[in-house]
RNA sequence: GGAGAGGUGGCUGAGUGGCCGAAAGCGGCGGUCUUGAAAACCGUUGAGGGUUUGUCCCCUCCGUGGGUUCGAAUCCCACCCUCUCCGCCA
């Protein structure tokens, strides 16, 4: 959420902030919001203070013996202008909690600007695209030819956009899982994390899917209000709601293996073959909690930890800054790393590393104690996937397929995969 | 599923209608002492918001949401969560 008192103080920076994001504010509605706010604020504040002065009044008078029943006559009507004060007031402050947690993050000033994701800024590349001496074959022929990734019968089981995988290369699943845990955790720092893969409506509302993108999500039936998380970022970042961090404790790095599940409301007819975008999906998250005056570097480093995963696979990638219109609702600035994909002859998304400022700490009330003010100060979120493992899979199948429709398996897999060479 | 206990500040834990934003202890911070540290002693120490820049005043917060009352941490109702015992179970 952003902050209300940069609307109060600055409206104009506000509103045109927004207006990069393609937000067309309202800003009479909200002004008038505000000044009713103010007014009806102030009033039930001044009801409450002379009810508590005359109640204490009563107390008193009570405690000497007196007569209280003059006293009581004088409250009168108090009751019932309170009630209606604060009720009003409740209305008002609901109605303005509602426009703010539909407004999207401030963007950060590096973030080009542009409408779609054609207008995405290139940062680096690594490698070059893996060329072939023969026709090189797509993740759904390979895998239909090695018989060990199946969408018919993933179909039968349940519906469109499932996956069996078997044998081999089930395990070369598991395999890149266990590598990226383990290079994140070993080598970069990060705390492996285990976490229910189903969550309440408050985490969701801490890390911005909801209220705003119920549809993407899977909701269980029956009374418990629970979701399916789309990412492990919601029960990660979680962990810090309604928390004050000791300094001392950060920055906190998390890592975190998880199925996401994700309804792809609105993507009909993208990807509808392969692997590429599945209801259900494994993931490897990198979460991050800092203080804001190392968030940007941290930005930085989260999103280098997920390229050196592909960098240790030796699969050809780019890295490229969102532009304004592709920009998550919850970021204020997001990498992509997209990996090359032989089979469809392009880069495709297989990280998103978003920085999100305080706007996720806002809603989730995640502070640390500033050393220096002594004072609880909002902290800065940051996560991104390192890596998305099916997207993964099928890099490395792709990429590192053989003129018969083998597998090579990648030098940093084969301790996983019983030192076998080939799939 | 059945029976019971409980949710209070960073933590432990008192508090059953007004003197309670809340005892005490621990922890934290500052100080005295010390070459330094520890110990001891003294002081200090919740969060959010309004108003205002007069840092004085005011409001809210004792699981959540309602209710009773002039007044609720304290009484009533509903819900959520935690723990214990029994049953069942991966």
């Amino acid at each position: 959420m952003l902050d209300i008192s940069i609307f109060r103080n600055d409206l104009d920076g506000a509103v045109e902030q927004l207006k990069r994001r393609g937000v067309d504010f309202d800003r009479v509605h909200f002004s008038n919001l505000e000044a009713q706010r103010k007014t009806v604020q102030v009033q039930t504040q001044t009801l409450q203070a002379e009810r508590n002065s005359r109640s204490k009044g009563i107390g008193q008078a009570k405690a000497k013996g007196e007569d209280i029943a003059p006293l009581l006559a004088e409250v009168g009507t108090l009751g019932e202008q309170l009630k209606a004060a604060e009720e009003e007031l409740q209305g008002i402050q609901r109605e303005l909690n509602e426009l703010f947690m539909g407004l999207p993050n401030f963007l950060d000033e590096s973030v080009p600007e542009g409408k779609s994701e054609d207008d995405n800024v290139e940062v680096r590349t690594w490698g070059e695209p893996t060329s072939f001496d023969f026709e090189a074959k797509d993740h759904i022929d390979l895998g239909a030819q090695l018989e060990q990734m199946d969408f018919d019968v993933a179909s039968k089981i349940t519906g469109s956009r499932f996956v069996t995988l078997s044998g081999p290369l089930a395990r070369l699943q598991r395999a890149l899982t266990q590598f990226m845990l383990d290079l994140h955790s070993d080598v970069h720092g990060y705390s492996e994390t285990y976490v229910p893969f189903m969550v309440n409506s408050e985490s969701l509302k801490g890390t911005g899917q909801l209220p705003k993108f119920e549809e993407d999500l899977f909701k269980l039936s029956g009374d418990s209000g629970y979701y399916l998380i789309p990412t492990a970022e919601v029960p990660v970042t979680n962990i810090v709601r309604d928390t004050i961090i000791d300094a001392a404790k950060l920055p906190l790095k998390f890592v975190a293996h998880t199925p996401c599940f994700r309804s792809e409301a609105g993507s009909y007819g993208r990807d509808v073959r392969g692997m590429v975008r599945q209801h259900q999906f494994e993931k490897v998250e990198l979460v991050q909690i800092v203080r804001p005056d190392e968030a940007e570097e941290a930005h930085e480093a989260l999103t280098n930890n997920a390229e050196m995963v592909l960098q240790k696979l030796g699969l050809p990638y780019r890295v490229v800054v969102l532009c304004a219109g592709d920009t998550g609702f919850s970021a204020t600035k997001t990498y992509d790393i997209e990996v090359w994909l032989p089979g469809q002859q392009k880069f495709r998304e297989i990280s998103s590393c978003s920085h999100f400022g305080n706007f996720q700490a806002r809603r989730l009330k995640a502070r640390w104690r500033n050393p220096e003010t002594g004072k609880p100060e909002l902290a800065h979120t940051i996560n991104g996937s390192g890596l998305a493992v099916g997207r993964t899979l099928i890099a490395v199948m792709e990429n590192y397929q053989t003129e018969e429709g083998r597998i090579r398996i990648p030098d940093v897999l084969k301790p996983y995969m019983g030192n076998r060479e080939l799939v």
